[in-house]
RNA sequence: GUCUCCAUCGUCUAGUGGCCUAGGACACCGGGUUCUCAUCCCGGCAACAUGGGUUCGACUCCCAUUGGAGAUGCCA
């Protein structure tokens, strides 16, 4: 049976390239007919952020990402947190001491604690401590000295092992560094406990990003000594971003909005984000890409896994969301839409509905309705150059004309429905032997004060209600 | 610096030796529909990094070069 696990630490949000991971280690799990469990690494205590769990919980809801283990769901190979695992780790590594794979150290911390971005970090440790007398580490430790547990790595030969989408790696163990297993504070490393916890948790599948690739032989030597069967590895293609420069490189904050939260802040929807990035180092061999996270379960096959980087588009992105968008069906999209509007506690907030419809083949993110339609609660100034509209052929003097012909037939309308509201502008331009963009150029302008609005101009007037639409007509005659 | 990985249109990708005058999508540019915009429809631009091999035949296999990315933390 296929187990593979999502292991976030809990940072606080939630990134587009680990959500990324979740879901292919999700739909590996799922189109096998596996099982898919949540592990939360949380082995650095100078990173805890209060409610960060909560992200994480949150954010594979919305995702539709359903986890069958997990700290909130339980499940037979709890504790799911490291941190309320941590008394399991030490025994391990001091079974690695016994065995000759590991070692402690005493050396001083090295406070070369966060590299500069983009530079290089310090080099390997020198292996001090690496074949301390038995006797003086006996001693140490019971002076109470302080020490870390480090992996005891034979640097002859080489490494080799198989990726499931990079194939066979070859690494001289030479330039592999003897890290740290256990810290000073006595908690794991991410790379002990990843480790130790995968196998304990049964884990067959271990999905993640190819920054690992390198470092794999380190925990594969640790798996050995321990007598452990090695899962299988699938390495994902990292995603890039592109900076103000054009600069690519992984994708961070600087690139952007690049947490599941902030991207749907804006307006993207869950669903087209996932479909997106699922797209995003993955192809399912065809032309198709509309997939529902169901779909892709169906189809999801490790052989569409790509080797090289992706850039995250966010033109494309858009583009998705917009489908998504139009695919809503009305009530959907009205609902989904309405906390963007703005409009909520304003007159106008019951005509959402109808607001709305105009929106939803115009919108490609939600957060761009609010600009869409601020001309409904304000008139904007505007001059009467408005008027001028070549390819209808209106001019301030015909608007001047038309508008003074049609204002007093709309204030003189007994229903303001649509349906009315048509009729006196379709039948005066059929009377007038008008083409139907003349008079309904000069309506717009005074009706919205924007040489393009979602909708026209009928559809605005029923929207403000007659007595505002008037108002505004009113104005604009007074301009001429 | 060292190590690892990658290399098809600007971007995401299809392509597993002949089906390729390299397909799709985004973006971009035209045109059509239309009361503006948008939607929708039609069309266009645009790529196998370079050099060597292997082969009857390379986008596809091998090598080198170049380019890009990642790793090199008592972070994960």
């Amino acid at each position: 049976m296929v187990r593979t696990r999502f292991a976030p630490s809990p940072t606080g949000f939630m990134h587009v390239g680990n959500l990324r991971t979740a879901l292919y280690a999700w739909l590996l799990a799922r189109s096998q007919g596996g099982r898919f469990v949540l592990r939360i690494e949380d082995t650095d205590q100078a990173r805890y952020v209060e409610g960060a769990v909560d992200v994480i919980y949150n954010t594979l809801r919305q995702a539709g990402l359903d986890h069958d283990e997990g700290p909130d769901v339980g499940g037979d190979f709890g504790p799911y947190v490291q941190s309320e695992r941590r008394g399991i780790y030490l025994p391990y590594a001091e079974e690695l001491v016994r065995k000759g794979a590991a070692y402690y150290c005493f050396c001083d911390k090295q406070e070369a604690a966060e590299p500069p971005e983009g530079e290089a970090a310090t080099s390997g440790y020198d292996g001090h401590c690496r074949d301390l007398d038995p006797a003086v580490v006996a001693a140490n430790l019971a002076a109470g000295m302080p020490y870390v547990i480090r992996q005891k790595i034979d640097k002859s030969g080489t490494s080799t092992y198989r990726d499931d989408v990079f194939g066979e790696i070859v690494i001289e163990n030479k330039v592999l560094d003897d890290q740290i297993l256990i810290k000073r504070d006595g908690m794991p490393t991410y790379n002990f406990a990843n480790v130790v916890d995968d196998h304990l948790m049964g884990i067959t599948h271990v999905v993640r990003g190819s920054e690992y690739l390198p470092s794999t032989p380190k925990y594969n030597m640790l798996y050995r000594a321990f007598g452990w069967e090695i899962p299988e590895y699938v390495h994902l293609p990292l995603i890039m971003g592109r900076d103000a420069e054009g600069n690519i490189s992984k994708l961070s904050k600087r690139h952007g909005a690049v947490s599941f939260e902030s991207l749907v802040a804006e307006g993207y929807l869950p669903e087209a984000i996932m479909n997106y990035i699922a797209l995003l180092g993955w192809s399912p061999k065809n032309d198709r890409e509309i997939f529902t996270l169901s779909e892709l379960a169906e189809v999801f096959s490790v052989s569409g896994l790509n080797k090289s980087p992706a850039v995250f588009d966010y033109d494309k992105l858009r583009w998705m969301n917009a489908e998504y968008i139009k695919a809503l069906a009305p009530e959907a999209f009205a609902l989904r839409s309405y906390a963007f509007s703005g409009l909520d506690g304003t007159p106008l907030a019951d005509k959402w509905g109808s607001i709305a419809k105009l929106l939803q083949q115009r919108v490609e993110v939600l957060s761009e309705i609010p600009g869409k339609i601020d001309f409904l609660q304000k008139l904007p100034e505007y001059g009467i150059d408005f008027f001028n509209n070549k390819k209808s052929k209106s001019n301030p003097e015909a608007a001047h004309a038309i508008l003074s012909d049609l204002v007093p037939q709309y204030r003189g309308l007994e229903s303001w429905s649509s349906e009315e509201l048509n009729r006196v502008v379709v039948s005066y331009a059929e009377a007038h032997g008008m083409k139907l963009g003349l008079p309904m150029w000069g309506l717009r302008i005074a009706v919205s004060g924007q040489l393009v609005t979602p909708g026209g101009p009928v559809e605005i007037m029923e929207i403000l209600g007659r007595e505002e639409s008037l108002r505004r007509l009113d104005h604009a005659l007074s301009l001429f």
